[in-house]
DNA sequence: AAACTATACGGACCGTCAGTCCGTTTGGCG
DNA sequence: CGCCAAACGGACTGACGGTCCGTATAGTTT
């Protein structure tokens, strides 16, 4: 790639990156808004890109490189606390980048799962589920999982405090994958 | 309401719900297609419904009024029960509806929560969780368990058999709500 | 049954936006 | 230095959601 381009693309990035995070709304960032930022034609992003969803995605996997590097499996650990940490961690993550994920997860025609980064998360979760209750639909059971914490969702429910989130969060997981290592959820009748 | 408004009222939502079920996918359906099919102009398409949403939800809130009739809750039965047999009821739903469901939930803008029929469900399904496990998180679970049967995780998983989702929902509301009258899920360890 | 008016109609029109095209520029190599 | 593949940029296009306003008509009043 020539220099020019390298240069380019990071320039691009970082100006979508600052417009959606300035952004009410994903709609309110348009091409040529992020054209005119990064200083470059509109042609350019879309020779880098291949279209608004594509620059799109790109941003969100540059920024999700950080938390996935920061959350391993980590095989002593109980599976359903490390299941509580990732999805907290998914949601700080959909608050800090609101616009970008709403971006993401509503882009009319490109699903939200078609997305290396969401088959990255699934596979982790699922393995924590298949090893806290066995595989019998481990994999619907992480799909679940993610869709607890979708960036729509977190939206519908902006104005409740973390704490709430939190019992609500331990209670899925604790009810999905078992007790293991949580506070107690509350007694059963 | 003048007798020709209401007749193309009726007419509009019959053409979009046709043009909806043949579709692909939601944008492929213009409103300039809705109008034309339905033989009248797009003023009036306009001035009935708002806007594209508008049009959508109506015929969205249409279709589901059946469903929210054969579905009430009886005290009688097993908590557990019910959620199970209302989610398969919405699976299917949106199996029948694909592309009207994708239109509502991916609508750019347009939340798929702000919609009254999601107001009911959620309502219903928080009361049972509720009753299966008390009030601790129950609306947040409520939330999640719509959430694991959204259009376009549904349309992810295509091609699973009947028998993956249900075994998938039942492992499911089995673990949220307890097993109350299901099929067993599996020994834990 | 004629006049009247609020309501509704329709389709030309507008602004916006994603995506394309092509003449021009430039980085990098031999 | 000279060459050219790669990259650039911004005018242009096509499509779409939404508006506007002159025309038509349902329903009511006298």
């Amino acid at each position: 790639m020539r220099a020019d381009a390298l240069r380019n693309r990071e320039s691009v990035l970082a100006a979508a990156g600052r417009l959606f995070d300035a952004a009410a709304d994903p709609d309110q960032v348009s091409m040529d808004d992020i054209a005119t930022a990064a200083g470059v034609g509109k042609g350019t992003l879309f020779r880098r890109f291949g279209d608004r969803i594509g620059l799109i995605r790109a941003l969100y996997e540059q920024r999700g490189l950080r938390l996935r590097d920061s959350l391993a499996v980590s095989p002593t650990r109980p599976a359903a606390e490390q299941a509580v940490e990732l999805l907290r961690a998914m949601l700080r993550f959909k608050l800090d980048n609101r616009v970008l994920t709403l971006a993401l997860e509503s882009a009319g025609g490109g699903s939200p799962y078609r997305n290396e980064a969401y088959d990255h998360w699934h596979a982790l979760l699922a393995g924590l589920v298949a090893e806290a209750r066995g595989p019998q639909a481990a994999d619907y059971l992480a799909h679940t999982l993610l869709a607890a914490v979708r960036s729509d969702l977190v939206e519908h429910l902006r104005d409740w405090p973390e704490s709430r989130w939190h019992a609500g969060l331990n209670a899925l997981v604790g009810s999905v994958l078992g007790h293991d290592g949580q506070s107690p959820a509350g007694p059963p009748g």
